[in-house]
DNA sequence: CTCGGCATTGAATCCCCAG
DNA sequence: TCTGGGGATTCAATGCCGA
């Protein structure tokens, strides 16, 4: 950990954290040669507009936000043209209160686009205060959401007056950087963790309490510190080891926190000198994963693909022999190139097995059946066996 | 049921329904003098920004929109089995761009806000396709959000393709005409139908279907028919009896059918003359539905389900435990994606159980141990401890 | 009659590499 | 950039049919 990126502007104050010795930067930055020089595993100390665009092109796989709520944004309010403005004698009415919070999304929202690889992904959470804003902030700005995710708390506060319903839930969105982009996505892992059943759009979690949630002087460090169940989820599923995330609020560091355990690189911005010493003790603490408890299962897409072709040459199943569907309806003769012959029509076990059903499709591993001797069983097990013999 | 209203512009034409005798109004219409004189219990069968158009300020006890939702879905999408699914293709549902859908959702939204009481509430359905353009809309209006409500479906769609999260939800917002405004909420009879708890923010219903489904000549009506549960709590929630509800995207009249069974007026506003039609058979037909089966309806009991993944996740088991059978004999080791790995096969706690034993199946749950510092115990105990700790 | 198996279906932004 | 083809991919509820 701790790759240390100097920065030369003449503003800049660089200072090491006094425990863990990694580097806090602070000031203004120029942007970076490119990604090998990416102040890995560090805290920008600074806002996170002018941290990211210290940040080179194209140069980080995921973003995870959780941007204020409110419109007093760490004490700045912003003008929809960009200037800060004082709070204190200007009167906003609601309308500028909205513009001023749209402003300051899209450009958040703009720099971490810029920074993110083109198949790099973006999560955001937020509230019914925010969320509308942002999402409808980030469709504009180019992105392209892939699901919103529901974080039902199994704990939430209950509405204490009584005058609506009890807000037990907090919205997140994922989105991918434009339309076309080839977004990481580990299906068969989200399958696993949840029993064999796709992982659905909405997510029971407790919220952060207990021995995770960090205090300070006996007081909550942070007034909105995310469960670490919610980012290891989220980073499971959507990067793989070894991905740079980017944390724009990095609060507590539970961002930080999180890639360490699963073996991906971070980077956080804060502002906030009280959440950044919390979150470098935190993350130092913080125990990786060793190599082999961190792979997760494979979808078969991911897996060394086998020719049908294979199986033929090396024996598994001979040329001649007669494979049929689950129904024995259709029966078609294996030839010695790994093609079929039904009725007098050849090609592939996927394309004849389209065309017997007269189906647009078919995957011939599933469809097609071989007899063992005792009784009909798919041909991918005999795919199955091949791998477990060939793979180390 | 059926105040009918004359419209007297020269262009109307009214259309008694053959079978019911009310009428379904057409073309333009003026504004009527007072809410005295509202079309109540009618379809206005125009634009619904027309047909709000005819109707006086201030008018509307609450509004439940289920406008288009701007899909903009891609080619043909088939079943892993073969079958081909029956996409939302209407041309409703088209538009041209975000602005041309965002212009379109002010002026229907304003619209709604002119004709509501000053107490008065809205209501929007959607998903992450169009809601976030819809709540940012109505904030930037003056409407002022209340809640956001997550429908959490209890039989959602798969995603066929493994490329996403289950798209498993739908959100609704529920806000009032202005921040000051003095909504209704029902608190006690959201408590009664929830156990005596507070009701949430996240509502579990199945989708439509069954008998409740309406179908036309053999094929579904509608295709995005919202299940009666849903209006009924909105309902019971935000109005009393004898209140006028307005819905600008009445489809096939759930939102009628339902106010109907619970004493509130109705309008709907609809350009499809089959909808026009289906509603209106649809609510003839309503009947008022006894407490008893309203409360089962919308008191599913849902058993709670924990993932072995869960347990990682949430860290009361961690990735790369090793964990064992009772004897010892096999051990396992816990992968972060909560599979399991023994002898270089992975799976679930109960295919690598089955597996050890070679059975046919096995209970992961109460085969494998875990070792908590003193003795060996089983990682069902770690599961009875997470529920305890997160149910309410 | 019941029970079990099989087919159908629901607001869906649903593949990806090689040539 | 476009096309062709290998081959990966589903959960819960309802309703029908045959045993």
């Amino acid at each position: 950990m701790g790759i240390i990126e100097r920065i030369d502007a003449p503003t800049n104050k660089v200072a090491p954290h006094k425990k863990t010795g990694r580097t806090i930067k602070t000031g203004t930055a120029k942007p970076a040669e490119n990604t090998a020089k990416l102040p890995l595993n560090s805290i920008l100390k600074m806002d996170c507009i002018e941290a990211m665009a210290s940040l080179p092109d194209a140069s980080i796989d995921m973003v995870f936000a959780d941007p204020p709520y409110n419109l007093q944004l760490g004490g700045d309010l912003y003008r929809p043209e960009g200037g800060q403005v004082d709070a204190v004698d200007d009167a906003w009415d609601q309308f500028d209160s909205f513009a001023a919070y749209d402003a300051f999304t899209k450009a958040w929202l703009s720099e971490a686009r810029r920074i993110l690889k083109p198949n790099g992904s973006l999560w955001v959470i937020g509230s019914y205060h925010n969320i509308f804003r942002v999402g409808a902030s980030l469709q504009d700005i180019g992105y392209w959401i892939l699901n919103d995710i529901i974080w039902r708390k199994a704990n939430p506060m209950p509405n204490f007056k009584g005058t609506r319903f009890t807000n037990a839930h907090e919205t997140l969105i994922w989105a991918a950087k434009s339309e076309k982009a080839k977004y990481t996505f580990n299906y068969r892992a989200m399958k696993n963790l949840n029993d064999e059943l796709q992982m659905r759009s909405d997510w029971v979690m407790p919220i952060c309490g207990g021995q995770e949630r960090l205090k300070r002087d006996g007081v909550k460090a942070h007034p909105t510190q995310k469960p670490e169940a919610l980012l290891y989820r989220i980073m499971l599923a959507t990067t793989n080891p070894g991905d740079i995330v980017l944390d724009p609020f990095f609060g507590t560091g539970t961002t930080g926190a999180v890639a360490k355990r699963l073996g991906r690189h971070w980077i956080g911005c804060e502002k906030e000198d009280v959440y950044c010493e919390v979150a470098e003790e935190r993350i130092e603490a913080a125990l990786p994963l060793d190599e082999s408890s961190l792979k997760t299962m494979q979808s078969p897409k991911s897996k060394p693909r086998v020719a049908f072709g294979t199986l033929v040459e090396t024996g598994y199943l001979k040329a001649g022999t007669e494979i049929c569907s689950k129904n024995r309806k259709f029966k078609a003769k294996v030839r010695a190139d790994g093609s079929l012959l039904w009725e007098g029509k050849e090609g592939s076990i996927h394309k004849i097995g389209a065309t017997v059903q007269d189906a647009p499709s078919c995957n011939g591993w599933t469809y097609w059946y071989y007899h063992d001797g005792k009784e009909l069983k798919p041909i991918d097990d005999l795919r199955q066996t091949y791998l477990l013999a060939t793979e180390p």
